[in-house]
DNA sequence: ATTGTGGCCTGCCCGC
DNA sequence: TGCGGGCAGGCCACAA
């Protein structure tokens, strides 16, 4: 599902082929797909004629800067991709396998296009409708982004919470860009446990968390995606740890399926 | 205020 | 063979 890499390649695909075209059709057929009172002829009357001049990226957020005709005319489209969402530009998308997404394309989950003049178009393509569209989406909801997080920002997001670790890691409002699977992971490898409460962590603890956290991000886009990492294929009853061969535990963390080494993990 | 829970939504997969 | 139920999880509304 996408997470920050995932999105990361969705931005980088926007940036590259989506940028300074004419927009010249909006297509929003769910409604209940745009959000914040968003709807389509609102879409219509803010996007076309205009451009997308920049394609930056919060979290899992996608900012697309647009440029209307005229002046005062700016506005910021925000795309949400949920676990299943992908872009689609030209007809070629930015990731090819997503975990949990349907292997058929069809044109019914389409939930929002743009068209450019001269043909071609970006789609948000989403069989589960959990993303979604905003216009001038807010922002400073989300805390910093997880990839350019100092070790400070890091000890900020976790200081004095109660939340177990993970529930923090999840927090968009605390740190974004990070989901169920990367939390696991980058859990993993920094050898903490998910239950630990977030304000418990040491010094220390928050700088190896910060190493992992930055080094595995890294990784996982090289590989290409977040499902890619070393614990992901572990994640199921009876998996073991690729690490040191003790069984998994798996619990309800922060509200999500977690699977995290008890050995290990502390 | 902070933390936790349930529901949204659809497709897949299991067991009957 | 079909069908029901459980499950997946990003995000939000709401509860405690």
């Amino acid at each position: 599902m996408p997470e920050l890499p995932e999105v990361e390649s969705y931005r980088s695909l926007a940036a590259s082929a989506a940028l300074g075209r004419e927009i010249t059709g909006v297509s929003a057929p769910d409604s209940w797909y745009l959000k914040g009172g968003a709807d389509a002829a609102i879409l219509r009357a803010r996007l076309i004629g205009g451009r997308f001049t920049g394609a930056r990226r919060r979290g899992k957020l996608l900012l697309l800067d647009h440029r209307g005709t005229g002046p005062g005319r700016d506005s910021v489209l925000g795309l949400r991709f949920g676990m299943t969402g992908r872009l689609v530009v030209d007809g070629v998308a930015a990731v090819d396998g997503l975990l949990y997404s349907a292997s058929t394309n069809q044109a019914r989950h389409d939930r929002f296009a743009v068209g450019f003049a001269g043909g071609g178009s970006m789609v948000v393509h989403d069989p589960r409708r959990l993303g979604g569209v905003e216009l001038d989406p807010d922002e400073s909801r989300l805390g910093p982004d997880a990839l350019t997080l100092t070790p400070s920002q890091l000890g900020a997001a976790l200081a004095g919470s109660a939340a177990p670790l993970k529930a923090c890691l999840l927090d968009q409002g605390r740190l974004a860009g990070v989901g169920n699977l990367i939390a696991d992971e980058v859990l993993w490898r920094a050898g903490l446990s998910p239950q630990r409460a977030g304000r418990s962590l040491e010094p220390f603890e928050i700088r190896r968390l910060h190493r992992h956290l930055r080094r595995s991000l890294d990784e996982l886009m090289r590989r290409g995606g977040s499902h890619t990492g070393d614990l992901q294929e572990h994640r199921l009853p009876g998996g073991l740890c690729p690490r040191d061969g003790s069984p998994l535990a798996r619990a309800t963390v922060g509200g999500r399926t977690t699977w995290w080494c008890p050995a290990h993990q502390r």
